[in-house]
RNA sequence: GGCUCGUUGGUGAAAUGGUUAACACAUUGCCCUCUCAAGGCAACAUUCAUGGGUUCAAAUCCCAUACGAGUCACCA
């Protein structure tokens, strides 16, 4: 019996070869330099920050050379499989306007290079393992996974390489007539790819951010199609998948590079080209508890998974900033000198990427969000802010609603001016420093938040003598200023703050002090944006409102 | 244990053998000021994990040690 012979007994439907789907699957038609990048997540888990840096830098890549981005749907592992990883991926993409070019989602399929999703490309992969047995470089292995264990534990014991090599790759010269025997027994088997390569040998392998590395040749035999469900396993799909999609640069998370020298052998058995490789540095996270840096995780962090940043209501762009800032610090700096370019055209150097692990930093996220948000005008950030409220808050959805012109008004609150205020980080910090201009937000328990000045009398005093006296919704914000100043003056505050400094005592406080009582029974807070702003907005009547709730709950 | 990579301040980091180790965030202080925010001005690594070596000169090159990370599945 042949090794063509048993190859048929395994896959007796498969009648297309490698070269067919060559053929199927030409070069892509592209510029020069244009780059064919992919993101191709599994869907076990939900996204989280490390996919999303993947999917940035390969978008980016792609966008900037003119080439293609493609999702590719690794669904080949499907007992860890999670409902909705899918979807949320999809959503994710759209969300953050990094959509692919080729995919396939919902029956629908856009591109000439699928299926992208790998379980609907078990024929192909099988055409491929087929011919590797036909040429005597994959075989059907018996071994039970109790065996492997004893194998395992045997080495681990022994001080001994683990794995399944040399004399541990009990089938691997198992005759076709045996192993066929075997199969028409019934007997369970995976297919494993046969190494020839020396362990003791070693070869240069270049990654475009770690530079060169010398690995050992593989010499393990890997399996490469499972018998649970005949699906193959990463190493082959990645292998197949990225030959025949044409696929340029690869970018993957570090814990990949292990694989290299796998991969270097898949990649020879065929005589294909190998992609370019990026192996990017993982995002780690110091630990609260015991300070040790480990990988981010999504179970402990929740900043780990992209739905954080869409509930906290981050601008898309920051996040992909803040992202970008990581995977090459030379970012901002770009970024300063191009605010207003689209992120895809920063020129990507994997080179610049560090090659150790970086701790997310949720502080620089802030930053940087704040400074896209008080560059926003109000009525963007009003239509952002409500989009985020109708998915995450209904109940600040329809204040919104109910009053947009006073948001409005709220938010632009020295806005348009060459240093705008910096006040929010994201939509859901919006609604804690404003809730106040809403009226029917002021039914709860009020907690006064008064400083020096808290003595209800006194308090109530200054309120009516400037409700009555100085106040008018006409003055601009100079003749307000200036009357204010009177008004402090005739109570025994202080109008000039450096005279105050000098004699303190003199006074019963500053205008600072006075000011401060106005702000806090008007908003309960001693910070706020502007008074005068505020008042603007608020108008005479529903202050004097407001001094009577003061006059019923202040204590 | 094997293989691979890494170690510059609280964080991200620059520097590619040559004056006082960029920059950004965070923190702290001062100024400005009706509060806050913003802004302005400062401070913050006598030192680049440790120990040796090469060199006129080292964070940068070499060696060793320590520590950390990734990986070693019919998971990706």
């Amino acid at each position: 019996m042949t090794n063509k012979e048993l190859a048929d007994l395994i896959f007796p439907n498969i009648t297309k070869t490698p070269s067919d789907y060559e053929l199927e699957y030409p070069a892509r038609n592209l510029p020069e330099n244009a780059k064919v990048t992919r993101f191709a997540p599994s869907p076990t888990g939900f996204m989280h920050i490390g996919n999303m840096m993947s999917a940035v830098i390969n978008y980016c890549l792609a966008k900037s050379s003119g080439g293609v981005f493609f999702l590719r749907n690794e669904d080949t592992d499907q007992a860890r499989f999670v409902e909705g990883a899918t979807e949320f991926i999809h959503h994710i993409l759209n969300y953050y306007k990094i959509s692919p070019d080729e995919y396939e989602f919902n029956g629908e399929t856009v591109g000439n290079y699928g299926p992208y999703i790998q379980s609907e490309r078990k024929e192909i992969y099988h055409a491929f393992v087929k011919y590797l047995i036909e040429i005597g470089r994959a075989y059907p292995c018996f071994l039970t996974p109790s065996e492997i264990d004893e194998i395992r534990e045997y080495q681990t014991k022994s001080k001994k390489r683990i794995g399944i090599y040399g004399k541990y790759a009990k089938y691997r010269d198992m005759t076709p007539e045996d192993a066929a025997q075997k199969i028409k027994n019934g007997e369970k088997f995976v297919i494993r790819f046969k190494s020839n390569g020396n362990f003791n040998q070693k070869f240069i392998f270049e990654d475009l951010t770690q530079g060169k590395i010398e690995f050992p040749e593989n010499d393990l035999d890997v399996p490469i199609m499972k018998s649970s469900d005949l699906l193959p396993t990463y190493h082959f799909a990645h292998l197949v998948d990225d030959h025949l999609m044409r696929t340029t640069h690869v970018v993957r998370g570090g814990e990949w590079i292990s694989s290299i020298p796998l991969h270097y052998e898949l990649f020879k058995a065929f005589g294909y080209k190998m992609p370019k490789y990026i192996h990017t540095s993982l995002i780690l996270k110091k630990d609260e508890e015991n300070g040790t840096i480990r990988k981010i995780s999504k179970r402990k962090d929740p900043e780990a998974l992209m739905f954080y940043y869409e509930e906290k209501g981050y601008p898309i762009l920051a996040v992909i900033d803040a992202v970008l800032t990581i995977a090459n610090s030379n970012f901002e700096e770009w970024r300063t000198n191009n605010p207003d370019k689209p992120f895809y055209e920063f020129p990507f150097s994997p080179k610049k990427m560090s090659p150790s692990g970086a701790l997310f930093d949720l502080d620089k996220l802030d930053n940087i969000s704040k400074n896209y948000i008080s560059k926003m005008s109000a009525s963007t950030l009003y239509n952002e802010y409500l989009t985020w409220a109708k998915n995450y808050d209904e109940h600040i959805a329809k204040l919104l609603e109910n009053h947009k012109e006073d948001t409005i008004k709220f938010l632009n609150i020295e806005r348009e001016i060459k240093k705008p205020r910096k006040d929010y980080e994201n939509y859901s910090s919006i609604f804690p420093k404003s809730w106040y201009m809403y009226d029917e937000e002021w039914d709860k328990d009020l907690n006064y938040k008064f400083g020096k000045i808290n003595n209800k009398e006194e308090i109530i005093k200054i309120m009516e003598e400037y409700l009555t006296t100085c106040y008018d919704d006409k003055d601009t914000q100079d003749e307000w200023f200036n009357k204010i100043k009177v008004l402090c003056d005739k109570l025994g505050y202080a109008s000039d703050m450096k005279k105050y400094k000098e004699n303190p005592d003199n006074y019963k406080g500053s205008i600072a002090d006075f000011t401060t009582v106005i702000r806090v029974v008007l908003t309960t807070y001693d910070m706020t944006p502007n008074l005068y702003d505020i008042m603007q907005i608020l108008g005479k009547e529903r202050m004097v409102k407001r001094l009577n709730i003061f006059k019923e709950q202040y204590k």
